[in-house]
DNA sequence: TTTACTTTTGACCAATTGGTTAAACTTATT
DNA sequence: AATAAGTTTAACCAATTGGTCAAAAGTAAA
């Protein structure tokens, strides 16, 4: 593989996400990925055998985006409460920089669950940890009874939404000024840990 | 308008609403409308002229499901506290029963954000009276400082993200066992209305 | 330079799709 | 029954779209 072959390669993927993101598998055209790339539209099928083969990419390299180092703070010497005001503040702003990318997962997984759920088996995504250091928390009495996956439902949910969501609640909240939306996010990173914790917390 | 046009005119919508929910705009097609429907594909373009036309008759119904009643509860005599419980197991439940309408606004506003974010001025969504309140209940000392688009934003991303998310969270919390996710969802109309109460309350 | 190989392009194709139109069928009115 | 109006259908069309293919352009080795 040379140097511009990769290049080209890199090129098309990364248009290939733009589109499929922004427009989801069925509203992109391989024409109009050719163009952000800057190549002709042979190309993507010389790269990319389908239109198929080329959305799976893109839908792995979202995922990938979406699902993973949640945790990386998990391992550090931290107490369960900071831990949980890192991953808020991370994810936060790892979304904001990704925002259509909650909406394209579950608008593609809706319309093609049997396809796509499966391709999730390859990530293998690992959360016994996570789960176990919650139940570690809930037996010492240092939070109330609440089942793993509900909290760390409930923690993504407060993150993602916002953000997937930012067309009407930009709309509804702040009639549609961009700038006020913004602050609402940048207020959350550090509100919805403490709404957490308050949840929470033994009294 | 006789009563057949009628009936048919339902049908069609009743169809449309279906496909284009699960599909999108981009990903459904007239004539799979009109099989759905029972109908000639010719007959589409008679009732509603267009696919747009169409579409947008079936975008300000899932408007009007999701975005409505919600505070159908608010102006009875009960405890900030009931109304939100009520609201939360309503919500939960309305939900469930149109789980792919989160997903489908927020891809299409995400699509064509222009177009149709000017659709929801029609609506004339009013939520002054339950931001009163909030304020209300935060003057009083009843709950925590908390702005009321803030306390809004998380009630509905607790009970909107779980349902929209569907099809990643039966997967990885529940290796894709539908009953698991269902008591899962069942479990939230009470959980959540605690969660966001032990919050919001003052100790 | 010649040869062999990969990369890039333009021209082209078959299938699909939203939409049109004229004719057939219903229904109500006289 | 005849007329007029709305309703439904089949056949058709132009445009778009994913994909193919052979030729051109670039690259490296001989």
């Amino acid at each position: 593989m040379t140097e511009k072959n990769q290049n080209t390669e890199t090129r098309i993927l990364e248009a290939a996400k733009e589109i499929f993101i922004k427009k989801g598998m069925d509203g992109s055209r391989m024409q109009e990925i050719a163009d952000e790339a800057g190549i002709n539209k042979s190309l993507l099928h010389y790269y990319y055998r389908s239109k198929d083969k080329l959305f799976e990419a893109v839908f792995k390299i979202a995922i990938i985006t979406f699902a993973p180092k949640l945790f990386k703070n998990l391992n550090k010497d931290l107490s369960f409460f900071t831990k949980i005001e890192l991953f808020v503040e991370n994810y936060i702003s790892l979304i904001k920089k990704n925002p259509h990318i909650p909406g394209f997962i579950i608008h593609e997984l809706g319309r093609n669950p049997k396809g796509l759920v499966g391709m999730l088996q390859n990530l293998n995504i690992d959360l016994s940890g996570i789960k176990q250091q919650i139940s570690n928390e809930v037996e010492a009495g240092n939070i109330i009874p609440i089942k793993p996956e509900q909290l760390i439902v409930n923690i993504i949910a407060l993150c993602v939404f916002p953000i997937g969501a930012k067309p009407i609640i930009q709309y509804i909240f702040f009639e549609d000024n961009k700038k006020e939306y913004n602050k609402f996010i940048e207020v959350r990173k550090k509100e919805v840990s403490q709404f957490i914790i308050n949840a929470i917390r033994r009294k």
